[in-house]
DNA sequence: ACTATTGATTGATAAATATCAATCTTAGGA
DNA sequence: TCCTAAGATTGATATTTATCAATCAATAGT
């Protein structure tokens, strides 16, 4: 690992306020690697090995049962993933890709259980991760089952809208088809609920989103911190984690 | 708290590995409580005040949004539920209500902060506790996003007869319109869903349903351990909990 | 600059699911 | 026991979402 990414890593909320010693441990043990784009490198059913961090780049997070599949999230610098299956010692639930060129360290799962036995505050942090882990899922569980796709897009924008700063012109962070399936519809249809939108609030034009009438927008989507979670600003890293 | 509730308390994985002092602490400070049917125990968004330790009865956890809602889980003997919403020291991301005469021991969210930050063993236990929570959501995600609605019931199906060491005879533990709205249908599909089993291994009559083809039945299920969950019997409490 | 390829969009259609209204059943209370 | 009310079921219909096929647009590689 060079040294300059352990500042990075030591910012971390997983990492923050963990004793120096343990922190020094786990970055001897941990390694860096860069891994080139559309790299599979989890697979669900398999055995977690690694606390995995991503320094650079972007993963994706996917779930398959009988030859469908589907986006469970993306996970960008710097954070931490799958610390579950880490801490319960049990199999992944979900598979990870890199989308891009990624730099990912990788700490082995024993070495951080040790750690987070030893150190009560690394341990603090890992509850408080686990816990925002659980409770994003939770919120992610309730838009599926309480919105409809259009409110879901709807709510997305708005989301990512806030995330940067209010901002009323975004990029798409990801693929059209790769936002369909984490939002749980499918490509046309994601096509078709773009286009309900203009008119609504929204234009969009290829990866660019522009927010025309925020409180159209917000008429349909209802944002709510308790489904879309609180808004959390991004551009200083670190972000939240995936557990 | 009557004292012999208390040894049901220990059995619970949260907190079987703790210190004695630390349980006996927060014993002291918990205490017992009977709640009639329907009664809204906590309320989505407001914030974390108690642990809750379910000892007798059953608990719904459901969510709402704009005037729907759904229900995300239901609570039984013996077992806690959100810790989340405790460790992280922020709003109920579900509301929760007495399905029947409930017992429920209560303990200061504060206490359980301090106390997971004075024992370490206490500290772990959560952790599993919270991984555990984490992961049963993303089943569930993954159960809502990757199958559809005759799937998930057969699914249930085979899940709660696997609980039930395979018993291919066995009783729905809630009404028919929580199930549904738990498995993310109406009740008039869940009544056609039923019926189509019929003639795929299961025939239901009331609430009593047996499996007559199991293997028809995992046919249209496909059983998979990273979305049903590690198939624990019941009958022995302590279960899992709910975090 | 020009393909070749991949992703996006559109239209037509089908399937899944929800809604509404009308019974039917069942369990509890008088 | 009967009556009532709540839940379950059924049928008819509407809405939502998915699928399939055919372009269209954008992009990377030569």
């Amino acid at each position: 690992m060079r040294p300059d990414e352990k500042p990075n890593l030591r910012r971390l909320p997983l990492f923050r306020e963990m004793m120096t010693p343990t922190f020094d441990d786990l970055m001897q043990i941990g390694y860096s690697q860069v891994f080139p784009p559309h790299l599979e490198l989890i697979r669900q059913g398999e055995y977690a090995d690694f606390l995995h961090v991503i320094i650079e780049g972007s993963v994706e997070l996917r779930a398959t049962w009988n030859g469908r599949d589907t986006v469970m999230g993306v996970v960008r610098p710097v954070s931490t993933f799958i610390l579950a299956a880490c801490v319960c010692d049990e199999p992944y639930l979900m598979s990870a890709r890199t989308l891009e060129r990624s730099q990912i360290v990788m700490i082995p799962a024993a070495d951080v259980r040790v750690a987070l036995r030893r150190d009560s505050d690394f341990a603090m942090a890992a509850m408080r991760e686990l816990g925002e882990g659980y409770r994003s899922f939770v919120r992610h569980t309730k838009n599926l089952k309480l919105r409809d796709s259009l409110e879901r897009l709807a709510a997305y924008i708005l989301y990512e809208s806030n995330k940067h700063d209010d901002a009323s012109s975004l990029t798409l962070p990801v693929e059209k088809r790769h936002l369909a399936s984490y939002l749980g519809m499918t490509p046309e249809n994601l096509s078709r609920a773009i286009k309900t939108l203009h008119g609504h609030g929204v234009t969009v034009q290829g990866m660019q989103i522009t927010i025309t009438d925020r409180a159209r927008l917000a008429a349909i989507a209802g944002p709510d911190p308790l489904i879309d979670g609180p808004g959390e600003k991004v551009g200083v890293p670190p972000q939240r984690s995936v557990s």
